[in-house]
RNA sequence: GGAGGGAUACCCGAGUGGCCAAAGGGGGCGGACUGUAAAUCCGCUGGCGACGCCUUCGGAGGUUCGAAUCCUCCUCCCUCCA
């Protein structure tokens, strides 16, 4: 295999489309021959500085394409975000304050840099070439772009039809996103599948502008834990990348088996050989789904908290789970007096107050389900009442563990 | 500016005077099974030391023995016309 068909076949690991291949190809010849590496463009919103899983896709293809030797570029939107919204249907969102957009970008260095090589990454502020666009220059950039084929953009052609609103500013967020990529000089800009028509915007404007077009390649949005819908905080089926191992291993071993080779694929970095080869293993059914299951949540968090963490807490998964004994830290909880002045307390009680149920209801209820155990010992009367007894281990459901002190 | 329709629990959505803490579904949570997967089955899904009491159906008043349901005003959303 060539140098470059090796190349591009890392590169097309996992992307929906690279748009379009032969350009890319071309790029690469022409790396190849000067020694030139290509400068591959993200850009990032400054609003959301907390990343999962989800987002690492993207961030681990641009660490593929730094280890072949190119150039990453980080686009701070931080212009972008102070102006507000553009798919926010209703909300204008709150406008971020200098310090914030600094505060947000160095919470995002933190964790991006457990994906990406320092050494080969560059930070840039969109702030820096679009603030001092005066209305000229604004006219000149919008006048390269018809309100047609705005709104062919998907979004955009659904809220057309349908009668919503489309503020005109709108329509300058995907031209500033494009902009970003002449001001940088883009040779390759990523993005999610729903930046398809912000990348391509890009191509569009560098032609304008007498640059080379960039090759815009979209990467699939992660699915969740749910398996259905895409990874996201507000869904609560994401692992965040800072989370700590042993929370990281277990949320990853509840992942439907479909997504199993998604994952490997798109958020590990076992080599392309590495993957092929688990693949097929799967697919003959030589390896159990559960153990490769824990092989992904291995990878994963060797992946951001190193090989120690990852043994440790794959032993205790292997613990908690599978030979569902104590984990080795129980938070402790310490009663107060007053909750027990007879020296005993009702057990609905006890459990609000360690945190194991959100009221006396719905502690009630859970004693009822045979979720909660004292000791070990389930318990199925909602009346329980016990003495608080220093060492005591109550437990709800099959991971919620709390030590009375 | 005119005409009409709507707001119900985490979400969707029934209910149009008492039997309503409010059907059904989704989601979530527990239990069984198990591989913390899927599928399946069962239960739960406002609060309160509780077979009773308290607070909930956009907001504020009112009618009534009794209101999610009827009346008045207000807020917000949608559709059609201009």
């Amino acid at each position: 295999m060539s140098e470059l068909e090796r190349q591009l076949a890392i590169i097309r690991r996992g992307a929906v489309e690279i748009i379009p291949e032969e350009e890319l190809a071309e790029k690469l010849r022409r790396c190849l021959a000067t020694g030139r590496p290509l400068r591959v463009k993200l850009g990032l919103d400054p609003t959301a500085p907390d990343i999962h899983l989800g987002h690492t896709v993207v961030l681990q293809k641009l660490r593929q394409f730094q280890d072949l030797g190119h150039e990453v570029i980080l686009v701070l939107g931080d212009f972008t975000a102070r102006i507000g919204d553009p798919s926010g249907k209703s909300e204008t969102r709150k406008q971020l304050t200098e310090q914030e957009v600094a505060a947000n970008a160095r919470t995002y260095e933190a964790q991006v840099f457990k994906i990406l090589d320092p050494q080969r990454t560059r930070v840039r502020f969109n702030s820096e070439w679009l603030a001092p666009l005066d209305f000229a220059a604004v006219l000149e950039l919008s006048s390269k772009y018809t309100v047609a084929r705005m709104l062919e953009r998907d979004d955009f052609a659904k809220r057309f039809r349908r009668g919503l609103p489309i503020s005109i500013h709108e329509f300058f967020y995907p031209l500033m996103q494009g902009y970003d990529s002449v001001a940088l000089r883009a040779d390759v800009e990523l993005g999610g599948t729903d930046q398809k028509f912000n990348l391509l915007m890009g191509r569009t404007l560098q032609k304008e502008y007498g640059q080379e077009p960039q090759i815009a390649l979209t990467m699939p949005l992660l699915e969740g834990l749910d398996g259905v819908h895409k990874m996201s905080k507000s869904l609560g089926n994401y692992v965040g990348i800072t989370e700590p191992p042993e929370e990281m291993y277990g949320k990853l071993m509840s992942l439907p088996d479909e997504l199993m080779i998604r994952y490997f694929e798109l958020v590990t970095p076992v080599s392309l050989g590495e993957l092929g080869r688990i693949k097929t293993d799967y697919a003959a059914g030589k390896v159990h789904p559960r153990d490769l299951k824990m092989r992904l949540a291995r990878t994963v968090v060797e992946n951001f908290h190193g090989p120690e963490a990852a043994v440790v807490a794959e032993a205790e998964f292997r613990k908690v789970f599978q030979q569902r004994a104590l984990p080795t830290d129980v938070p402790v909880v310490a009663v107060p007096e007053d909750a027990c002045p007879s020296g005993r307390i009702w057990l609905p009680k006890l459990l609000v107050l360690a945190g194991l149920a959100p009221s006396t209801s719905a502690a009630r209820r859970l004693i009822g389900q045979g979720a909660v155990k004292i000791n070990g010992q389930r318990v199925n009367d909602p009346e329980t009442e016990m003495v608080p007894q220093p060492g005591t281990v109550v437990q709800v459901g099959r991971r919620k563990f709390v030590r009375l002190s």
